[in-house]
DNA sequence: CGATAATGATACCATGCTTGTATCAATATT
DNA sequence: AATATTGATACAAGCATGGTATCATTATCG
């Protein structure tokens, strides 16, 4: 499921994969929010996290802002999706942590649960950033 | 994401299709719920779902219980998700409801993940319950 | 008829997740 | 020193999930 938080995050993304490809180099938080839609307050939040987790750059202070820490073509929407929290990416428990599943062994479903999400995998992995811009 | 609503009915219906499979006519949601390890209560909720769904049959009074309305065959997991809601089966707004996305005009994603969303609504299809008994 | 075994219908509740908001501290530029 | 930015943390309303409780209805069997 593709949350509020993930989508947001995208845009954040997007924005700044075309201030890159403009060569700017960093654009205000508040910037963002307004030109996309998005609560500054949660925005905020959201940079945080995406900070911590590598994608995005930040610096304080006037003019500061934030950045892009990597190629938009390095960025892709499991990235995105992976930071904004594993239960983004993962279909189920069964595939995740199959200790959960009690019947396990009984459990044929698994082995397609796997199938259906690799290839969910695959799909958001090869959809980057740089392809959106 | 497979929620427990959806994981306790497939195990519903994976109990009565071993029933059907041993030409046993019905069985009680109790014996159900013992069997496969589900709150009783909570089976009984999704009972009413899955007969209003059509996929199950039940019977009131003594000797009654409930049973598959369709063969094991014709039933898919998808088919279960669906009932138990479109919040199982749908990665995004984005692909059920493209007037959500306010910029779906410049959005590329938005096939993408009709494209995803296909590629699971079919996997989930091509499972029936007679794969798992 | 009456006891019993089953489903039908509703209502309720606790917990956690999602989507926000608010406040103050730290820092960099001018 | 003023200002514009991010950093950190806490708080809160709403909704979804998982589960429980109660009473009504209906079918069978003795």
């Amino acid at each position: 499921m593709i949350t509020r938080e993930t989508d947001y995050s995208m845009r954040l993304v997007l924005a700044l994969a075309d201030r890159h490809k403009k060569g700017i180099s960093s654009v205000s938080s508040a910037e963002v929010a307004a030109e996309m839609d998005i609560p500054y307050r949660f925005l905020r939040k959201l940079v945080k996290r995406l900070v911590v987790g590598g994608l995005i750059e930040s610096r304080r202070g006037k003019g500061g802002g934030v950045a892009l820490a990597q190629d938009p073509h390095d960025i892709s929407l499991y990235d995105i999706m992976k930071i904004m929290g594993p239960r983004g990416v993962e279909l189920s428990l069964c595939t995740s942590d199959p200790k959960s599943c009690t019947r396990s062994a009984l459990c044929k479903m698994q082995h397609e649960f796997s199938g259906i999400q690799a290839e969910v995998d695959k799909r958001l992995k090869r959809l980057r950033m740089s392809d959106l811009v």
